[in-house]
DNA sequence: CATGGGATTGACT
DNA sequence: GTCAATCCCATGC
C-alpha cells in the first residue's frame, strides 16, 4: 500500500477533482485509520460553506494553506473533519462523510459503543469520535500532522462512485458535490439514487 | 453584551 | 416520522 501521506499538490486543485480523488484513500489517527467511502465539497461561492462569509476567526484555516485540517463543532456536540483545498486564500475545503474501519477497530470500538461494524465511522460525526479526532487537530497539517490522509491502498485503486446532493444543509442544498464510493456499506444515510450496500448487491 | 443558527446524532413516538 | 442536546462564533444592538 501506498506508505507516503497525500502531498500538498495533491490537495492544490479544484475541490470537485479532490473530493472524489478522496475515496479509497486512508485516514489515520493514532493507532486508528479508515477508509474514506463518502466526502462533500465545499467551495467560498456558494453559501452552504463555511468560508461563503469571507475570512474570520473561524474560518481562517478555511482560507489556509492546502492539506490542512479544518475540524469545527457541530450542533455543539460533533467534531467534524475536513481537507483543506485549492490555492492558499481561495476557502475551499472536502468534507470526510464516512470511513470504513481498517485499523484500530479495538480503539474504534472502545471510543464508540455500538454493535455493528459499519456503524462504527457511518457519518461525519461518528468517525471522528471513532478515530479519536477532535478540535485540537483544527489547523495542523494532514501531511505531517497528528491526522494524516495516505494514497489509495490497492483493493481500492480504481473506486467507482455516485454523485448526489449534499446532506444536512439548508443552503444550495441541490449541488451534486456529494461523491460516495460503490461497493461500500459504510456509506452514510440516506444513500443517493443508484447506491447500494454491498451486503445487498447483485453481482 | 444578547441572540441565533449550524456541513449531526441518537432516542423516542 | 419528530425532537432535544449543546458549543462556537458571527451578527446586531
Amino acid at each position: 500500500m501506498s506508505a507516503a501521506p497525500l502531498a500538498a499538490a495533491f490537495y492544490d486543485r479544484p475541490v470537485l477533482k479532490v473530493a472524489p480523488d478522496l475515496l479509497g484513500c486512508v485516514v489515520a489517527h493514532g493507532d486508528a485509520a479508515g477508509v474514506i467511502v463518502e466526502t462533500e465539497a465545499y467551495h467560498f461561492s456558494e453559501p452552504a460553506a463555511h468560508s461563503f462569509v469571507g475570512v474570520t476567526p473561524r474560518t481562517v484555516v478555511l482560507h489556509g494553506a492546502p492539506g490542512t485540517a479544518y475540524v469545527y463543532r457541530s450542533y455543539g456536540i460533533h467534531a467534524l473533519l475536513n481537507a483543506v483545498c485549492e490555492p492558499e486564500g481561495v476557502g475551499a475545503a472536502v468534507l470526510i462523510r464516512a470511513l470504513e474501519p481498517l485499523r484500530g477497530e479495538g480503539a474504534m470500538r472502545a471510543r464508540r459503543k455500538v454493535a455493528r461494524w459499519e456503524d462504527l465511522c457511518n457519518g461525519p460525526g461518528k468517525l471522528t469520535q471513532a478515530l479519536g479526532v477532535d478540535l485540537e487537530a483544527h489547523g495542523t497539517s494532514l501531511i505531517d500532522g497528528p491526522v494524516r490522509i495516505f494514497g489509495r491502498p490497492q483493493r481500492w485503486h480504481a473506486v467507482a462512485h455516485v454523485v448526489g446532493p449534499r446532506i444536512g444543509i439548508t443552503k444550495a442544498a441541490e449541488l451534486p458535490w456529494r461523491f460516495c464510493a460503490l461497493g461500500s456499506r459504510c456509506v452514510s444515510k440516506p444513500w443517493p439514487p443508484g447506491l447500494r450496500p454491498a451486503a445487498a448487491a447483485r453481482s
